[in-house]
DNA sequence: GATCAAAATATTGTAGACAATTTTTGCAGA
DNA sequence: TCTGCAAAAATTGTCTACAATATTTTGATC
């Protein structure tokens, strides 16, 4: 079982957009920081680079775009989303409000087992220190692992929707310091010690000051970061 | 100024998707009951109906598989979701999250002219009671224009997707009374009233009930209704 | 050299063509 | 009549060609 899809319950338009190659690569690259705010996405370049047709490039910007993470101009393209620190705000209070119930519920719901798939979860996040782009998707997915376990889908699919956005800003606003301190695998394994608790009143504040921190982490600098080259982002 | 645009912000996919003739006919359609759930939305027959290639047919039905109104069968086609009863709980339980928290920043927010413009977008849904689909847009913009005023982008974006979805399943499980019983405008404009008080945890509550209430009026029965007629729903 | 207009180029928007897959149809055999 | 299988028809998936729209380059004028 690959752990990329412990979390992802087949349900749902944007789980399965993420399973386009193309979809996958753009957020990749954005999570790590190699595909800038700003960046056009060609649809001629996109297509050459993945050995596909513009149809399929078109689909992927379109998912892109649903999720929030690409902005689609009429007739000028595709372009890497710029959200305003005002954005990245919304978004953080977002999932602080869904995030906090979805905590609530899974801790009155959690079997023993679920408790284990969340610390294996946590040690899969410590091994992959290394490989960002797969340690950034392993956070994210923790707390869309906490939302299936909370029990309401629809919930976890809005979620799904917001982790993407959260990680592009992160990728955008943090300072020089790699990700690393800010979402960190100690708030997480804090949190499902109050799980196993059952102390949910705990474990959603636990939630709440880890997602507020993590906002706070971000540089309220806006200065226009230069749009990087897409061949060579996208290239590894 | 059209009172349909009233609530919609330019900014977001789906906001500019419901722009689309096709998707808002369909919208529509499901929304007053014409299409019903499972109906198959075949891409030859819709294009046809449109004047229009399958190239943007298959766009918006992609749009509504996005706002969960359409399911994309591989190789098999788009069909009319057929939600089943807990699906309906967990959008009216977000929608509870969602909105309380709306609610809340709106009636701290909100200036006299925002008042203003609420009663009078009740008094434009009391005036559209004859006219359905328009009285369901009007009744789900309502909600919008709440949460626009709140002033969180991204939950008036989660917001902007789950409201259809609600449509569509009150009128799959809505009782034979068409549906003026279930969201009324009584209520709206109850939930003005408290706004207007300052009142954020009567408004908040009463929206929850509101919601609530919807929920309840919701049949439990999941027989499956017969597919509707592709042409002659969408020919009005 | 700067400014603006117009041609040239490049890019997106849409439609239709062909390939792949599913569904229906037709027919033989039990 | 029903079942199983194969051919035919219909439908979706993808690519490419052409049209519409932006962007860049060119060149003439001041």
């Amino acid at each position: 079982m690959p752990p990329s899809r412990l979390a992802s319950n087949e349900t749902g338009f944007w789980a399965a957009a993420q399973n386009d190659p193309i979809v996958r690569a753009i957020v990749d690259a954005i999570s790590a920081g190699r595909l800038r705010a700003g960046t056009k996405l060609g649809e001629e370049e996109l297509g050459a680079l993945f050995g596909l047709g513009r149809t399929r490039v078109r689909q992927a910007l379109r998912a892109l775009s649903f999720a929030g993470l690409v902005r689609l101009e009429p007739n000028r393209g595709a372009f890497v989303t710029s959200p305003s620190f005002e954005e990245a705000e919304a978004v953080y209070a977002a999932r602080r409000l869904i995030e906090s119930e979805t905590v609530r519920e899974a801790t009155r719901h959690c079997t023993a087992n679920d408790i284990r798939r969340l610390r294996t979860h946590c040690q899969a996040q410590e091994a992959a220190r290394a490989d960002q782009p797969r340690y950034i998707r392993l956070l994210a997915e923790f707390h869309l692992l906490i939302a299936e376990i909370g029990g309401n889908v629809v919930l976890s699919e809005l979620l799904a929707q917001l982790l993407p956005r959260t990680a592009l800003m992160q990728a955008l606003y943090q300072p020089a310091g790699e990700g690393g301190g800010a979402c960190p695998t100690d708030h997480h394994m804090e949190i499902v010690g109050l799980m196993a608790q059952g102390d949910e009143v705990g474990a959603a504040s636990s939630m709440t000051t880890h997602l507020t921190r993590n906002l706070r982490a971000l540089a309220i600098t806006e200065e226009p970061s230069p749009p990087s080259d897409l061949t060579s982002a996208l290239l590894l």
